[in-house]
DNA sequence: GCCGTTTTCGGCCCGACTGTTTTCAGTCG
């Protein structure tokens, strides 16, 4: 089905480019070219600008991994909603194929298998192949294949996604309590994309230093939480947990740590990027270390026990995980110009959060006290205004009341203070849902959508921006309004949002609800090279939902955000000076 | 199909695990 060629959108051209890719490889084609529209495909994702700008100002080539043919294609696309090679290879690849690839365990070549023998072009079709034995028959697939490709099947349908970043870190903790109590190791990381504080979770890996993984994995693979074994070898185990969540776990020996942690955290790309960084210097780096070409097999390592070693031995600055996407990184890191990013323990104060006056869980004391805990020099508390009907809002009475409240508060926890500050509505129409008089009570006024999610994008971006040229706005919160694996971002101009954010002085917000993560870190690095002002909040509902904070940093630094970018490191006087003039 | 601080041609990261392979293909990350 062609795309809508007017409203054709960086991530749809991708996703085209993403299948060209997979084509070719069915097709039988040489498979680098199936990975260079792959990596093309994956350019396009990171990109800050709109490709349909790129196209007019004929800047295609400018984005790598994008030549001849794939700039082509994407002229194609942008022009008439389909490109020539993909309809090419459509026809040429039997419809379905690409359906079985979605099958763990089954690649190119045993799809083509499976469908000339069988014809089969569905997974349900599949299934019942399977369970009737027919695809054991088959050339290079026997009993136990056929058996893993059901298992597999079962997987998938009982998969519903990506796990949340809370979720998966909660099951990656658990795991590596349990392995810490069980088998006495000393070095233990958790690595991959939850290391990274990416926004969601494919699969959880542990890595452990030990000399010996036989009985360690023996200790694995019987944890409570294990429901299958996939693979067991000599160094690596992979388990399914509850709920479909795949951990694996890595044993190395102590002196390969680093280089075992630095490969078992990624990204994939960022890895391949440093081989081949390694290999234009005669060198080999794997997951036991870095080697001269022909020394690994003699265990000479010249860097393996820390990952500070390695990065060092490579001349270049250590990478912060956050950052291993092979988004520019690594030459930044070999030419010294990575930011000094934001860390979580510079965080002065949390500037968005509910109590049980709202729709949150905990007294506004008890949230306060566990701001002070953690080390805060202040807190926000931001109950929603009343247009939200099922959460409450507070009326003009209330206000009043939780300014006595917070003022009491204050006297007792001095020099901690309580800022008493609202997340008011955005109405449908632009309008804020408390009037400027009541604003002006608020110490910080934080504009949110929560309704109309269907407006076109010029009637939300007008709503959005129009509220941020409210004098007495301070911040605008999770500017895209998606919720991870359930809700689409609305239709929002945000390089619009971005440039009234650096024209009026308000603060964008980086919100750490893991299902938000919002604003997204591609967008974060936009702002920061824009020169808007960010905030990170937890948005907790409850007192430990403040920790959600650590998400809220973790996705700015994947945005390359440096400490000076956020509003709240800075020191309560500073931070409320920097609210724009009102 | 892309790319160049050895290159405009000849590479393209590297290793683990599974299956049944007695030396390797397929798949995965």
């Amino acid at each position: 089905m062609p795309l809508d060629a007017l409203a054709v959108g960086n991530d749809a051209i991708a996703k085209v480019l993403d299948e060209i890719g997979d084509l070719i490889e069915l097709k039988g084609e040489n498979v680098f070219r199936a990975v260079t529209y792959r990596a093309a495909a994956r350019s396009i994702r990171d990109l800050r600008e709109p490709l349909t700008k790129l196209v007019e100002e004929r800047r295609l080539k400018e984005i790598p991994k994008v030549g001849s043919s794939v700039s082509e294609a994407i002229e194609q696309i942008v022009a008439t909603g389909r490109s020539k090679r993909h309809d090419e290879l459509q026809a040429a690849v039997p419809p379905g194929l690409l359906t079985l690839l979605r099958v763990p365990g089954v690649g190119p070549a045993t799809a083509r298998t499976i469908y000339d023998h069988l014809k089969i072009t569905t997974i349900e079709e599949l299934e019942e192949a399977a369970k009737e034995h027919r695809l054991q028959q088959l050339p290079k697939i026997q009993a136990k294949t056929e058996e893993n490709i059901l298992r597999s099947i079962a997987a998938l349908k009982q998969r519903t996604g990506r796990s949340l970043l809370h979720e998966a870190r909660a099951a990656a903790m658990t795991m590596a309590d349990y392995l810490r109590a069980e088998t006495g190791v000393e070095q233990l990381a958790i690595a991959g994309s939850l290391r990274r504080y990416k926004e969601t979770i494919g699969d959880i890996d542990i890595v452990v230093a030990g000399d010996d993984a036989a009985p360690i994995f023996e200790v694995f693979a019987r944890a409570p939480s294990v429901e299958r074994v996939l693979a067991r070898g000599d160094t690596k185990c992979s388990v399914i947990v509850d709920r479909g969540l795949q951990i694996d776990l890595r044993v190395v020996p102590a002196r390969s740590f680093g280089a075992a942690l630095l490969y078992f955290t990624g990204s994939k790309e960022h890895n391949v990027r440093l081989r081949g960084l390694a290999l234009r210097r005669k060198l080999l780096l794997n997951e036991y270390g870095l080697y001269r070409i022909g020394a690994e097999e003699r265990g000479q390592e010249i860097a393996s026990i820390t990952e500070e070693d390695v990065y060092s031995a490579l001349e270049m600055d250590f990478i912060p995980p956050e950052l291993r996407e092979d988004r520019g990184e690594v030459d930044a890191a070999k030419a010294h110009t990575l930011p000094k990013l934001v860390k979580l323990d510079q965080v002065r104060g949390d500037l968005h959060t509910h109590t049980n006056w709202t729709d949150g869980r905990d007294p506004l004391a008890d949230m306060a006290r566990r701001a002070l805990a953690k080390g805060y020099a202040y807190l926000a508390v931001t109950d929603h205004s009343p247009g939200l009907g099922m959460t409450n809002g507070l009326s003009p009475e209330r206000i009043e009341v939780r300014l006595a409240e917070a003022a009491r508060l204050n006297a007792e926890l001095a020099p901690f203070r309580i800022i008493v500050g609202t997340e008011v509505d955005i109405r449908a129409n632009g309008a804020l849902d408390y009037s400027d008089a009541l604003l002006a009570k608020f110490d910080i006024v934080s504009a949110s959508v929560h309704s109309s999610f269907g407006q076109t994008r010029e009637q939300m971006t007008a709503r959005v921006v129009g509220a941020m040229r409210h004098p007495l706005v301070t911040a605008l919160s999770h500017p895209t309004g998606r919720l991870l694996e359930k809700r689409e971002p609305h239709a929002v101009d945000l390089d619009a949002v971005i440039d009234a954010a650096v024209e009026t002085g308000t603060w964008i917000e980086v919100n750490g609800g893991p299902e938000r993560l919002d604003l997204p870190d591609t967008w974060i690095r936009k702002a920061v090279d824009r020169g808007a002002t960010l905030v990170a909040n937890s948005d907790a509902h409850a007192i430990e939902e403040l920790d959600w904070m650590d998400l809220a940093v973790g996705t700015a630094r994947r945005g390359w955000a440096p400490d000076g970018r956020l509003a709240n490191v800075r020191e309560l006087d500073a931070m409320l000076a920097s609210r724009k003039k009102r």
